[in-house]
DNA sequence: CGAGGTTGGAAAAACGATTGGGCACGACCT
DNA sequence: AGGTCGTGCCCAATCGTTTTTCCAACCTCG
């Protein structure tokens, strides 16, 4: 019932034009209207329950009011919830709605969804991957504009948001530091993508800064699930100068680390301190003793590529296309301990 | 640029009017147009690259081809990526794009993000659960076409569609007896609602039809998470006649059991077979060894609602709301084995 | 040859909003 | 008294479609 009404329906019972009534009700500056005019019409709005159709007003207006987030896998993977939400929650504070579009690898398909959205007036787009990584972007979304969201475009030329991977490598391994570890272990991730080196990269950092000498033979890289991390851990822990503490690429790995260390005996934090990366809930939380990690910064990413979006869309993006690198917050729980007594 | 090709200027390319076409182009029925006229047409549709605007459209037959899917938390969870999966692919199938939103349990925020959603008539709505539960649906909602997903209404007017809780209960049960258990601990939900209802149902069922006794010691309730699947397990094992076989009615319980298991030096599945529910990936697969468990039907639950949703709007569901359970699928991993010979 | 039927297509009215340009009307000025 | 100006509001065009109605021209047939 409340579709049916109308701004004619408004307009008739506040006995004034169509015109006014929008004038009223979008609060145009600069028109004269009296008050009593003004008051008639509101009540009027409000008495009919009247609220405005968008389909209307965009076909006047030409835009839509609407961002699509599409993504190779986002909204299927327990990964990034929190950067669906933060993005949602950006859109609805600025008054846009939020399309969640997943392609999965299939390109075609891709395009296809993205010349729906297109043929829908979709203001612009938020191009999002599961993992941070390098993307170019397809043919059917130029013109549109878009932000990446955990991801870059080779050539740097559109606004992105990533987490600070050096910084949350460096944040992870002066954690284990700050408890006084000095041999500490790195699993590392056998991927080429940017978390890879970034962590790496704060990894040394950290010890860099700490006086510590890098030993690569304490790197080491496997694939990054739980399996990889149950080699590794066990690689390195099987050594006979092993490490004291371990920092894994995420937090699959130090699961499959977890595995190692119950196999060898080893106490964790007693004997063995970990700490991971990602913050999966499930995992982190759902480990004994619960794992020290490092939490990307998922729902700020999203809210700042939708802020950044809809900026670039109301043309006040005064510079150029912005780069965001976000800090990954350590989150501490039970598995980082001071080094045991050397036996 | 392609955005600016609208119907007028195929018209004026082919020398026709934009009735003619419309009619070429929607191929609407018992119009005659020449053949020659309908090449010329489609031709300059081609040439033009001409995509016609969904927004005029809709203004025009007063509807969007728009879904919604809103849930408490749906989205934010790595509960349930496949139910949204589902329900995407179904609708892109059919030719509809579903918008996701979840609200929280804000449901004033709810309320708004509703009005926003009809004041875009958005024609119709799926109402999701993270968790299988009864809901009383928002104000809000009425009067546009809605169905439950993984939720019932307390009155049954809805179509809706759920798990079938014991079915799944059941299957895990045999699975256990099958393997020639016939101790076999439940470690149930204590929550009041129809998952742990239902399961425990199922998990009773199978024993009765195995000829089993139903031993009310062997069933026990906690907080579903991994701490109350530690405790659990930690009073059902420590009996001087445990059982050998544990069935949990999650996988995060069935982690705490793991725990368990390992403080007690029970081997699995050598000493303790385990059967989890809810197949959530993270879990199930990370841990040593892999879990048998139960999967939810999430992605078929999607779609599901979706083709039920569509038929609705469009006027074909013959008969009256339907409600469908359904099964949910044994994934067999390597958590399960024979009981060890007496001792 | 004229009535009536077919054919192929066009004109125009919606759908529900926004917006630039007017148009009355009274007050004020000279 | 006649011109000017400010006030308060409305007309009508517009966005891009769909759809109902209508029309001109041609054909057919007695």
């Amino acid at each position: 019932m409340s579709q049916k009404v109308s701004i004619k329906d408004v307009a008739a019972r506040a006995g004034v034009s169509v015109t006014t009534v929008s004038h009223v009700l979008n609060e145009v500056p600069g028109k004269r209207i009296t008050d009593a005019t003004r008051d008639r019409v509101r009540r009027a709005a409000g008495e009919l329950g009247y609220s405005p159709s968008s389909v209307a007003r965009n076909l006047r207006l030409q835009r839509s009011q609407m961002l699509a987030l599409i993504s190779d896998e986002i909204a299927t993977t327990p990964y990034a919830g929190q950067m669906i939400l933060g993005a949602q929650e950006a859109a609805s504070k600025a008054g846009w709605l939020l399309m969640l579009v997943n392609t999965g690898s299939d390109s075609e398909f891709e395009a296809a969804e993205i010349q729906a959205l297109r043929q829908r007036q979709v203001d612009g787009f938020l191009y999002a991957t599961m993992y941070h990584r390098e993307v170019t972007l397809p043919e059917a979304i130029a013109g549109v504009p878009t932000v990446l969201l955990d991801a870059r475009s080779s050539d740097r030329t559109l606004p992105s948001v990533v987490p600070d991977e050096v910084a949350g490598g460096r944040v992870a391994t002066e954690e284990l530091i700050r408890h006084g570890h000095s041999k500490i272990g790195f699993l590392n991730n056998a991927d080429d993508i940017p978390a890879t080196h970034g962590r790496l990269k704060g990894y040394r950092a950290a010890l860099e800064d700490a006086g510590l000498t890098y030993d690569e033979r304490l790197v080491i890289a496997r694939p990054s699930d739980t399996e990889g991390g149950l080699q590794g851990a066990r690689q390195l822990l099987g050594a006979t100068d092993r490490p004291t503490a371990l920092f894994c690429f995420n937090d699959r790995m130090a699961m499959g680390a977890y595995h190692a260390a119950g196999e060898l005996g080893l106490r964790i934090p007693q004997d063995l301190s970990v700490v991971g990366f990602d913050n999966q809930e499930l995992i982190a939380d759902g480990l004994r003793p619960g794992l020290t990690t490092v939490a990307l910064p998922h729902y700020e990413m999203g809210a700042w590529a939708v802020e950044a979006l809809i900026a670039r869309i109301e043309g006040q993006d005064s510079e150029g296309p912005q780069h965001a690198a976000l800090t990954c917050p350590l989150v501490i729980r039970n598995s980082v301990d001071r080094p045991a007594p050397i036996s």
